[in-house]
DNA sequence: CTGAAAGCGCTTACAG
DNA sequence: CTGAAAGCGCTTACAG
């Protein structure tokens, strides 16, 4: 037998093994008053509160999340999706997002899809299972399998889709997005002016509609300007680095090579560029590269990356937004994609052609 | 009155509406019945299988993983905590992290601290509240407020430490990281055989111990050389590339400015290079600039970056593996921080200083 | 192989 | 201002 009185004083039970039985046992009080000293201690008597708070502190008593989710229905928890935790463009999107979620009292759960597509039967599951109230979806989706998805788009999912392009049968979900088709004829009108012809386009994946609004803008715009696009200058880059070194290798050993190339993402860009030095060419000198996105690397990569700015900090406050007004607001919210403003970036790896 | 012959042939629930007892009634079992099919259908007779499989095909029942977490005092989630989302760095020990836990039945859940240190009670609280069986922490923790964790350093919460020193109270956690101070060392030694004394660093954040392993790493190898450290010579670059292209031109500045400067991030030596560039300097023949992490794009940037490597992959497997080794075996993890490999990568930011 | 029943930790009308 | 009790959706001994 321990000798009582060589206890330590505060005898705190470990954490998690604590219930607010025990708590309510201690303060000599019944559950449902421990329940309201938590939730709203101003409807319990300042006296009873003080046994109360003693009590928990006493214990190192904190309620249980899970249970008190599972009993209200309701876990305040968001679940962002996205491709890959390293991505520098999630930096401001996740920054917007955070900080429309903590003002209105929501935590984020971040998953990532390591760019495997997901099926929407997948994300579906997320939301059915209960561990979160809503999905911002900022990964891209597979073109298949979205039926779970679509049977729901009469608004019962909370879901919205920021950034990414979808399929069709999931344009009726909310979403806040640029006219990325828009953004690359643009840029691709940019590469023209200068008097570019042999423009070439490195695009993301190919099951992928990530990357495909912006491909048809650049094919868009080559038709504009009448020249038809060559199918071997239009090459799968993966939407890495490593990809895009690859795609533009092959690019170089074309014959006849292209004077600029156009990169879907600025990952692909920053990779672009890197194999285009390797092979002892120059930029822009003898090949121009645009990018897209505008991460904080464009700026200092040399020579400084022309882009499309995405505003990504805005896109992640307007998703959120709209996804907890129609968690708060019932099932009424706003349906269809918000489009916000783009911007080509002119820096320095753009140039005229020299031949 | 709706006409129930003009009703679509399945009418399915929205889901989360729909729950285990609504299955058992229109399969005419009980529920235990249908737990045991979702949990095990080996357990159910074939007949009584096919009748509860088109049952909840019929309403489309996905069972609440809230309820079933619960209900069995286990989640199958595991928190990692790291500070930005959008850090190249975490995408290799994400991936380690990914592979074993996806190996072992486990999903992750990112938090993300925005490079605010997290007090230990914030930690410890989320695992206290259930939500996840288990925490990865990759962020750095406040120096203060650690009762919570260190309380428990007898390994009744299950966490295990990657990448980051921590604060000696938490010394006793398990962790995994590379010998941040060797590798420091190594990496100002090396400049320091190349035949600079004027060595500047940048470290990280003026609260966190995140970089202080590796400041201490630099200031030993120049003591060890016999040069005294001019204290305006080591500046906060706060772990970003804006913080560390400040940092820099204040460098710069200086009457007698250093010839090489040594970063505590990848992220900062990016930042450090720009500016150096942008100051009309050249990289390495005015000043050298070496990096901390071996992210993806040290080798792309140019001059490429000659940087200390942590394999990045390995951390994330082995932090996960301890994690899940403690959660599994009860309270038995083993304790203390295991030491991977670091590795000083050679490129081409470094050079003899030129005077 | 299956069902009735207890219980996980909470919250919330409902009385008093 | 407080307590007794029902119930959220599940799982799991315990019988049969």
């Amino acid at each position: 037998m321990v000798n009582p009185t060589t206890m330590p004083e505060q005898v705190r039970e470990p954490p998690g093994s604590v219930s607010i039985k025990d708590v309510a046992r201690i303060a000599g009080v019944s559950i449902a008053t421990v329940s309201r000293f938590i939730n709203d201690p101003e409807r319990v008597k300042e006296q009873t509160r003080t046994r109360v708070q003693a009590a928990i502190a006493q214990t190192g008593y904190s309620p249980n999340t899970l249970a008190q989710s599972f009993r209200r229905g309701k876990t305040h928890l968001i679940m962002v999706v996205l491709p890959s935790v390293g991505d520098p463009f999630f930096t401001g999107v996740m920054s917007g997002i955070r900080s429309v979620a903590g003002g209105r009292g929501y935590s984020l759960l971040i998953n990532e899809t390591q760019f495997n597509t997901m099926t929407a039967d997948e994300i579906g599951a997320m939301v059915v299972s209960r561990q979160a109230d809503g999905i911002v979806l900022l990964a891209s989706l597979s073109p298949f399998g979205n039926e779970v998805l679509s049977a729901h788009s009469h608004r019962t999912l909370p879901i919205v889709i920021g950034c990414e392009t979808v399929s069709p049968e999931l344009a009726n979900f909310p979403g806040v997005h640029i006219d990325n088709s828009a953004a690359a004829q643009e840029a691709t009108d940019y590469l023209l002016a200068l008097g570019h012809r042999k423009i070439a386009f490195i695009y993301g994946q190919q099951q992928s509609l990530l990357t495909s609004d912006r491909e048809q803008g650049y094919r868009a715009s080559m038709h504009k300007a009448g020249i038809s696009v060559r199918e071997s200058w239009v090459v799968e880059g993966k939407l890495t680095m490593e990809g895009a070194i690859a795609a533009t290798r092959i690019l170089l050993g074309h014959a006849d090579r292209p004077t600029a190339i156009f990169c879907a993402n600025d990952e692909m860009a920053l990779g672009c560029i890197y194999a285009v030095k390797s092979a002892g060419l120059r930029v822009p000198e003898d090949v121009s590269v645009v990018g897209f996105d505008d991460i904080r690397y464009a700026r200092i990569c040399d020579p400084a990356l022309t882009t499309v700015y995405q505003p990504a900090e805005e896109i992640g406050e307007k998703v959120m937004n709209r996804l907890l007004d129609e968690i708060e607001g019932g099932r009424s919210g706003s349906a269809g994609a918000e489009i916000v403003a783009h911007k080509l970036v002119v820096r320095k790896s753009a140039a005229p052609p020299s031949v």
